[in-house]
DNA sequence: GTTATTTGACCCAA
DNA sequence: TTGGGTCAAATAAC
């Protein structure tokens, strides 16, 4: 076992080495201007990193484990493959230069059980016109099960569904209500995710300029950032809000300098354990991330659904958060004065390589109320 | 009665 | 010609 244990991290010492091959970078440069960015690859490295990390990690534990994390590895690096083969480079817009996120992007779209399917990348054959501005992100359903994602705050009015070629799921078009009524131009279609059907990818086009908002909306300071406001109210039903611990003049932010990990198993019923940000790893079985409906500053465990994932799919999917968060902090805002920058450190989703990626500026946000919290029963 | 959803038809870029 | 996106009449829900 030694010797394996020998050859495996020699392996992982290779593809940490090739994903940052500069001639990898030069290749996704090459294709930067078709399809307007290349941050899909960079984000299946990244994710093939982290695969690797946590392989590392439990290297001499559990043979399951370890087997389970290279059929990861396997399918995601097949994945990138194809999309290299391809020339295919459809990852979500990057965000605007000038907010320090030169550097490759974190994970804009990961998908959450990318390592799981074994699905091999397939190009798409969208038109041209619905590529376009669109921001993606990866939400879960409601509740587990639910046959729509959780509400973003917004009001939408279905208008179409189609089946979509390669697709297991339909599509749903939606509008924003008040498009007839104030002009909304607003958008957004959602479709199922093969891999999962619990997760939903949804796209966003245009912007909302109705004025009707929900509570959640209204969270977002009047004025500010208008662009980013449909991701978070995205992210909204995804991520706890608290408003304990954390001020606006304060450098201190809030960073995670534990790795990410799950505890043990659940333990029976759904009631929100003690809060605690990043836990100590411990067995990677079933746990509960909590999902809360709401951006209103309310006590984090009040209101909150929550759905059972298994780890690999919840860290995907606190990557997917945080990646929508750090794409919608990192457009202009206008009429922002303070700036405040945080820091993420948290082994799971980021390294030393990614740092400039991981400052990013909240001072768009209402710093007060942004937190990310994970519930572990 | 009003509003939202469903669904087949249509448009049009690829 | 194909297939994704939208329209609009029919239907359902409130």
């Amino acid at each position: 076992t030694s010797d394996l244990t020998f050859a495996l991290r020699n392996q992982i010492g290779i593809l940490h080495r090739r994903e940052r091959n500069p001639e990898q970078i030069e290749m996704e440069a090459v294709h930067e201007g078709n399809g307007g960015g290349s941050g899909l690859v960079v984000t299946e490295l990244s994710h093939i990193k982290e695969l690797v990390k946590q392989l590392d990690v439990h290297l001499g534990g559990s043979p399951d484990l370890c087997k389970l994390l290279a059929q990861q590895i396997f399918a995601v690096t097949e994945r990138s493959i194809g999309m290299i083969r391809s020339g295919h480079f459809n990852g979500p817009k990057r965000p605007a230069a000038g907010a320090g996120l030169d550097s490759p992007p974190l994970s804009p779209t990961p998908s959450p059980l990318s390592g799981v399917s074994n699905t091999p990348f397939k190009p798409n054959k969208k038109r041209k016109t619905s590529e376009k501005g669109g921001r993606q992100i990866r939400v879960s359903s409601a509740a587990g099960g639910a046959d729509a994602p959780a509400d973003d705050g917004r009001s939408w009015r279905k208008y179409g569904q189609k089946d979509i070629l390669g697709a297991q799921h339909p599509r749903a078009y939606y509008r924003c209500t008040y498009q007839k009524t104030q002009g909304c131009a607003a958008t957004k279609q959602v479709q199922r995710a093969d891999e999962d059907p619990a997760l939903f990818d949804v796209i966003y086009h245009g912007e909302h300029t109705c004025v009707h908002k929900t509570a959640a909306a209204a969270v977002q300071p009047a004025g500010q950032n208008p662009g980013a406001e449909s991701l978070l109210q995205s992210l909204s039903s995804s991520l706890t809000v608290k408003t304990e611990g954390l001020t606006a003049a304060g450098a201190q932010g809030w960073s995670a300098t534990t790795p990410f990990s799950f505890s043990s198993p659940a333990v029976s019923g759904m009631t929100p354990p003690e809060h605690h940000p990043f836990s100590t790893p411990s067995t990677p079985e079933n746990c509960f991330v909590s999902m809360p409906t709401s951006l209103e500053p309310s006590p984090a465990t009040s209101g909150s659904n929550h759905m059972c994932m298994t780890p690999f799919h919840a860290q995907s999917e606190l990557q997917t958060m945080v990646s929508a968060l750090v794409e919608a902090t990192s457009m202009p805002a206008a009429g922002t004065e303070e700036a405040a920058f945080y820091t993420f450190q948290s082994d799971w989703s980021f390294d030393d390589s990614a740092l400039d990626v991981n400052n990013f500026d909240v001072s768009a946000l209402d710093v007060n109320n942004f937190d990310v919290s994970v519930f572990l029963a």
